[in-house]
DNA sequence: CTGAAAGCGCTTACAG
DNA sequence: CTGAAAGCGCTTACAG
């Protein structure tokens, strides 16, 4: 209908058009009240004739908000990345902001400078930080400087000063862990992740809580050191199956290590899950793309980032008394194939597609309450 | 040493402990000519001295750039959009710009808007499309509108007014193909993607001149229409297997299929490769993540993006005659396990890591020649 | 409830 | 080779 005019409409047209003053313009478009309802009206009315977009430049300049959020990552092609990118992106629109990607090198020797280069030239409202960068002390020095706004992914540990978002690892893996006990395994095996990483820990700390909860003992031999990544597993897997006294159930630190040990067992002729089961954690794009498909924990990535986007946006209250919040958001089990009964032959038949089992039981607490999911 | 004042520093403040005017600072910041050796040193060292940045904003309301390149995507998950992005955080930081991404749903209602709110809000000085949305006739109307720079990256067909960077699908399943081939294999059975994605006929093209080159016939049964999904390879595996006469290997258009293909013939208990070759396309991060990894094509992701930065952040030089650049890039195949000559059982060891075999033959032609690697 | 004035921090012509 | 003036398009106090 409204042809847009080449030349772009600016906020002195679009007032000259409602004929008011462009305050009262700046007043609408930026939803402030104390207007009456017809001025309004008449100015949006201006506003959809000229098809007037807000210059996000002028507004920086002349204002406090850049309408930009700073999101700071590290290894480009994890798939955790892309979640926390993707929820951040769908946040950021709803909210009227964009989102500015930049992908440091956790070891650059100018961290700090490439950090302060994004942050003096855009200005950006705010930075949504993961690991290990939201770890590493010259970024976080960097961004203090500023006085950048920032919220912690999954950071190691909660700081006094930043907000953080993240998810209970040791929860999640004390209930993976759970799970594999009630299935009737007793020797479950687990692969670490390496130690400068703080999941690592977290997830062995749930793999021995639930261990310890049921009595059962830990064997030395059945906790292998692995780096996240699939010859660790493979690693593992040779140590693990070469012992007197072979585990029946094997619980990854994460994915890539899972898929190690799947490759490998069954290079060494076992049935997963028949003689072994293998569990890991990440529930990454390969998980569902091998055969069986891997039991694993799905990370709240689009949440996390939603709620980091959220601290961001939203309007500041006072942390005068309690601090910055430090949110705890659930996740999600996913039980799929890879896992079953110790020597259970059920369910493995040549059908593409095998019959869905009832999902495992899983305890759920609130705050941190695990959904129970079955997927491909 | 020189701590950074809690206010920051403007172009005044540099101006005066230069002793020159601002427009010299300006000068000297935007690497202008026409300044005296001497007083570009001091006012270097005055930039140096209150770690001045020029503030974003305020440069892009005064001046015609914006310093930011935009990101337009579908799939967030994909590892090719996690390449190119990658590719165009790097090269924009060396640019002095950043990158501002946004994820769109190809067939989201209030595509165009969507589009536009970002074009006419932010004023990016160029922008990238990766597929499908390079292809979407709202986008790129939208964007032709706002008369934003654009440069497609690998577009179903090149447009011409725009430019675009690519590599040689055809050619890639061409030269897979002629591995295949050159292994010993004859019965090599393709498996499609789905129609409506450009790449899914390029790479069938490859095959099917590979195929003829050697005057090998192509069984109408050995080619199967998939989706580009895992579940289609799983039951494109189940079709091949089940003919009189099975192939000896399978060249599928991606890899999630070729990953089907893998899964579901190790279940009907075919040992790959030694009864089965597999090959896909792609180098998903899942092709290095099962046993045996895959054979594979490489797509020059951050190489594509790379080329994309610069041709939207380097002046534009006249396209009058020539029109807008269509770059073709060079790939990679990556030969690993999952392909040997048909019943070869050589190499298939039970050591955690096969010994490297020579890499295959490629033939590489000038201007768009494969690289042909060895990997894990 | 509404508006006139000043100014954010740069770049763009234009002078000299 | 260098600079004084104007202005980009908004928001921020401040008046009324």
């Amino acid at each position: 209908m409204n042809k847009r005019s080449t030349a772009t409409a600016t906020i002195h047209d679009v007032a000259r058009l409602a004929q008011v003053s462009i305050k009262t313009v700046s007043r609408v478009v930026n939803q402030e009240p104390g207007v009456r309802e017809d001025t309004r009206e008449a100015v949006q009315r201006a506003v959809a004739e000229l098809n007037y977009r807000p210059k996000q430049s002028a507004r920086s300049l002349a204002g406090a908000r850049s309408f930009l959020i700073g999101l700071l990552y590290y290894d480009p092609s994890a798939a955790f990345v892309g979640g926390v990118q993707q929820g951040a992106t769908l946040r950021c629109r709803e909210a009227g902001y964009h989102l500015v990607v930049e992908s440091l090198h956790d070891d650059a020797p100018d961290l700090a400078e490439q950090v302060d280069r994004m942050v003096w030239a855009l200005r950006p409202d705010g930075m949504i930080l993961t690991p290990p960068l939201c770890d590493n002390p010259q970024v976080l020095a960097a961004l203090r400087d500023s006085a950048t706004p920032c919220v912690l992914i999954s950071p190691a540990r909660d700081l006094p000063d930043m907000p953080s978002v993240r998810m209970d690892d040791t929860r999640a893996a004390e209930e993976i862990t759970n799970l594999l006990i009630s299935l009737g395994h007793r020797r479950i095996a687990f692969i670490q992740g390496p130690k400068n990483q703080a999941a690592s820990g977290l997830r062995y700390q749930g793999y021995l809580r639930a261990m310890k909860a049921h009595r059962l003992a830990v064997d030395p031999e059945m906790v292998y050191r692995g780096d996240f990544c699939f010859d660790s597993g493979v690693d593992a897997a040779h140590h693990l199956l070469s012992r007197r006294q072979r585990p029946t159930a094997v619980f990854a630190g994460n994915d890539d290590m899972a898929l190690g040990v799947l490759a490998a067992a069954q290079r060494l002729g076992q049935i997963v899950p028949d003689d072994l089961s293998i569990a890991g954690f990440d529930d990454s794009a390969a998980a569902s793309l091998v055969w069986p498909p891997l039991t694993t924990v799905r990370q709240p990535m689009n949440e996390m980032a939603h709620e980091a986007v959220q601290m961001l946006t939203v309007s500041r209250h006072d942390d005068g008394e309690t601090g910055p919040p430090h949110r705890v958001l659930p996740y999600e089990l996913v039980v799929r194939d890879s896992t079953s009964a110790p020597g259970g032959k059920a369910e493995l038949g040549l059908a593409p597609q095998a019959a869905p089992r009832p999902a495992a039981r899983a305890a759920s607490k609130a705050g941190t309450k695990a959904a129970v999911k079955r997927a491909r």
